[in-house]
DNA sequence: CAGACAAACGGAGGACCCCGCCGTTTAGGG
DNA sequence: CCCTAAACGGCGGGGTCCTCCGTTTGTCTG
């Protein structure tokens, strides 16, 4: 199927020992970096347009790389998101459940808040077979965490991770266009882990 | 001078508070028709040919009434902005000052989740001079709201209005392309006002 | 080493959109 | 009934997205 180099293209920016001819890796490459610069100048609504000419590629080209808008921010934001699963199942051993969770939630604040474009590639669900998506992708890496801070009644038990990543997301995404920054992201979090009206 | 509709007045209170031609004013109330159909069906990213083209209506003249996108989503928002304010004044009256505000942050999650488009224009800050901007309008309508809770210690001192604004309209726009919806908002609201995860 | 063939490329063009310009129409006061 | 300023709207330039299609080029094979 088709599929194949797609995903391979995608998600595979580290083993890439396949059927793909040279040029074909280059070019991906270059879109890649040049989709780098331009998101964190211009955010998700990037034109790509202009990645294609800044990676000096022609446009088709990047559509066949990258298939829509959700496909290349995806490849932009992969090592941030590997990072932050590793972070997670990383903290799942150690640490008690509540500062695991509370730390891994503050990290990925950092991460959305910092790298502009990251928080809207997470609301967004363009390809309707996204089992590779962003979000579900994150979403179960951070799951263990979740339910290990809930056995320990550290977070209330309806709640999942997907509910934790959508109000993190959330909050960036509310803040993006906002000047403040990061630090804003920052005390909105603890804002809601704290509660902003829990019953007495 | 403010004769004219609410709706009217809000947006061009800046510009002219002159008796327009009767012309124009036909014009503004079929475009501000046609932005409220095309919003509902296309939220905020709707395109505004279309609204000129539904109201049958040049260009041209769209920008004359509207001069950028913010103008128009602040008009076919107005209405539901203007309820809010009205139901914070009343909620400051009545009612304890937790479950006040509760009710107050319950209704504008109810609207901002149902009206598309909503949320992302509270968060939009295109014109530099906004002084009269839909955020800062709630914002300051739900202060003594807010101020009043955190005398009652309801919720830490450091949240102003803006913050659980930003947190509210965050939440929406996380999950308006989910398509869950509205209990979805609904949920998490309920989530952050408890605390995702307070401290013993 | 020299084809052959599929894989990959990139330009062209259509559809749409935003935006400003500017000549034309028309409402409404004198 | 005019006259003027307010209001209108068509047009064109520049941009993006997206698709098609002819051309180049890597790579495999004989």
């Amino acid at each position: 199927m088709h599929d194949v180099s797609h995903t391979q293209a995608h998600t595979q920016a580290h083993t890439q020992a396949r059927p793909q001819r040279a040029d074909a890796r280059r070019n991906y490459a270059r879109l890649l970096a040049a989709a780098e610069a331009e998101v964190a100048v211009h955010g998700a609504e990037v034109s790509l347009e202009q990645v294609a000419r800044t990676a000096q590629v022609g446009s088709a080209t990047l559509r066949r790389h990258f298939p829509n808008r959700q496909a290349l921010l995806s490849a932009v934001f992969h090592q941030r998101i590997e990072a932050l699963c590793a972070l997670a199942t990383d903290l799942a051993t150690k640490d008690d459940p509540r500062t695991a969770l509370l730390e891994w939630l503050r990290a990925l604040a950092h991460y959305v808040a910092s790298a502009r474009g990251m928080a809207a590639s997470l609301t967004i669900a363009e390809s309707p077979d996204d089992a590779e998506h962003c979000f579900t992708y994150l979403a179960t890496a951070a799951d263990p965490l979740v339910r290990r801070a809930a056995a320990a009644g550290a977070v209330r038990a309806d709640a999942t991770a997907a509910d934790l990543l959508t109000v993190v997301t959330g909050i960036a995404l509310a803040t993006e266009h906002h000047p403040s920054g990061a630090a804003e992201v920052d005390r909105l979090l603890t804002l809601v882990t704290e509660g902003l009206s829990p019953r007495t």
